[in-house]
DNA sequence: TCTAAACTTGACCAATTTAGTCAGGTATGT
DNA sequence: ACATACCTGACTAAATTGGTCAAGTTTAGA
């Protein structure tokens, strides 16, 4: 199991970007230069991640992108959910009406994912940006 | 982030042939018919189970696999292990040297994933199948 | 008003991974 | 001997990933 990297630079972008969301509109220009991440496919990113409403953009020169909550609301799992981040631990769910493996049962395992993807959201559900600002100014020297 | 078929069905594949381990060996034919998992596959799964000790094989006629250790030391990191599951949320361990991204410092987001990782494997480590056996019983009415 | 900075959108693609299948074996209990 | 079951490696179609590329639109500032 492998966190896609359009979550990962979803998340990196929006600490970037939170650490001067204070003073002006940060470019995905900026994000892009400082993080290593593709110009291209930032834009991909944000263009996502605004449609989720968790960040505004303001068009034209010196314009940029503004986080549109406080750090404190934004969680791991609102930014993931906006880059269709998911967590899938079977493949067994939709198939409702019958069980799992077209079986008339739940799959002898099934318990144990579905407890699984609980523990794994419980973290992206805890984890807000503000979080993790806090966190990357301690680590800063 | 998504768990690999292979490491569902050999969890799968595991609890359905320690409900007979004390019995008599389980062929991959029944646990295929049983689990609709196809033959061929799972001969790939248990033959990397085999290697790393978790089953014993016994060939021939009446032949199938049983249980190389107790229920309870075979924990879930011991099968995802097995068949190659890894837990990836970073890209950038390897390069121990450089930072992440080829910069001089750790990605901005190093420390979360890390976390994350351990999150997730200490999950792994905790469970055995002993437990899922414990607990299909328990759902058998 | 002109221009460059910055956002916006959608098509496209190469490489990798996944989830298997297929085709041959070899060992052994009856 | 023969059927059952393990064993091994090659192969592959389809999906996903991790982007690139191209062609815009909007707006601040000179």
């Amino acid at each position: 199991m492998k966190l896609s990297s359009k979550s990962r630079y979803a998340v990196m972008a929006l600490v970037d970007l939170a650490r001067f969301d204070d003073i002006y509109p940060v470019s995905l220009r900026d994000i892009s230069l400082r993080q290593g991440i593709s110009l291209d496919y930032l834009e991909q990113i944000f263009s996502k991640l605004k449609k989720n409403e968790i960040v505004k953009s303001i068009r034209g020169t010196q314009g940029g992108y503004v986080l549109n909550k406080n750090p404190n609301d934004i969680k791991l799992t609102n930014i993931f959910h906006a880059v269709d981040e998911k967590v899938k631990t079977v493949q067994c769910k939709k198939e409702s009406k019958r069980g799992c493996n077209g079986k008339a049962t739940k799959c002898i395992t099934h318990n144990l994912w579905d407890e699984l993807e609980i523990h794994i959201n419980t973290f992206f559900e805890n984890k807000s940006l503000e979080d993790l600002i806090r966190n990357n100014k301690q680590t800063r020297v």
